[in-house]
DNA sequence: TGTACATCAGTGAACGCGCGTTCACTGATGTAC
DNA sequence: TGTACATCAGTGAACGCGCGTTCACTGATGTAC
């Protein structure tokens, strides 16, 4: 059986610790025991816990970028409800990934500052989903798929965020778990994004 | 000048460091020095550092419950989408102070869990808001100013969304704000939401 | 083919600091007679 | 009115533990001649 990299088994272990046993209890001695390796060799590899904690960030986050980036380009032979229940899926499934890693830098917001900076340098941010899916929806406005009157950033903002509010709302609950699947969840959102919720007068 | 009694003086400064400067670097010594008193006065109060983080989260959070039961009783003489926007407004407002602190709690899954159990046990909770909206907004449909094919549930579950996102998004951006300001934030989703984007065929 | 040395990944044990917590105490206020 | 004692809010200084970090080291592998 091969052996990962020390490297990335150190990192690996810091992920999966931050999500199990959360940022606080995630210590050098915890990452160096699931990473099988000394305290020692973690400075090997960074020259701090901090550094560490940022190559974790940078490095085994999932993106969202690109669904949103290719739609934009091409939406494909799908109505907008369709396309929009697709996006749902996959924004709930990334929020769920990331939004307990994420949260938790709030805590620190000395780390939470650099991992903001650094993402900014990419060109990356939690604002981006939001920018790319306006993005989209504008260019099916402009192809006369969605109203004329229509307001893409406030239906990106409702989109989104039901799936933010999705991944965190539900975990407080007795039985850690949302009341629909996701499918439906997906569905039921993109429809009644598209349709609106007020009085039909037709 | 009145001085405020101990505790409260002890409350109130735990509760502003975890704002400032996160939950992590709120140590005792720190509280202690912000309330004007001795860190053993601290254990005169509070069994342990947990408990006064739990008194915080209980005693210093503010709750969104109440708009939502009273219009769910009396919708008042406005417009569903009236109603829809200051709910936007409060709700925005509500977790621009709540979910700093509440997210900071995924660096401390015990504390978050006690927190949890404490919510539980007193009826409250962060899917209150979203049941509490599903609620009024069933009985705006079944006095039928709502479409009775729509779906309260999916539809709270995007307006609360679009307000929790908000919070938590503009943070890391460079200037630290949203692009627009609140009224016009809840104005835009509360529209999009009751009218949709889809193309009207009439 | 053997030898002397360099490089490299990783370690065990220690270090010092800061943290939450506790201890023995103080000084002010209340109370019984 | 004075005195002896009890209660109470709060303190200064210490304690011990666990943490991130560092140090001197090892053993394996590569390399020059």
């Amino acid at each position: 059986m091969e052996q990962k990299p020390t490297r990335v088994r150190i990192v690996d272990a810091a992920r999966d610790l931050m999500r199990t046993v959360g940022l606080a209890r995630t210590t050098t001695k915890e990452i160096a025991k699931a990473a099988g390796c000394s305290e020692a060799a973690l400075y090997k590899y960074f020259s701090s816990k901090e550094e560490l904690f940022l190559a974790v960030l940078e490095e085994r986050l999932p993106r969202l970028g690109g669904l949103l980036d290719t739609l934009a380009a091409d939406p494909g032979g799908r109505t907008v409800e369709q396309n929009l229940t697709e996006i749902a899926r996959q924004a709930a499934l990334f929020y769920e990934q990331t939004f307990p890693v994420v949260a938790s830098l709030y805590a620190e917001p000395q780390l939470k500052q650099r991992h903001e900076e650094a993402m900014r340098a990419y060109g990356k941010g939690p604002h981006k989903p939001v920018e790319g899916l306006t993005a989209y929806l504008r260019s099916e406005q402009r192809h006369g798929r969605i109203a004329a009157g229509a307001d893409p950033a406030a239906a990106a903002a409702l989109l989104l965020g039901a799936c933010v509010q999705r991944a965190f709302v539900w975990e407080a609950t007795p039985d850690r778990r949302p009341p629909d699947s996701l499918d439906d969840f997906a569905r039921g959102i993109a429809r009644t994004l598209t349709a609106g919720i007020c009085r039909r007068t037709d």
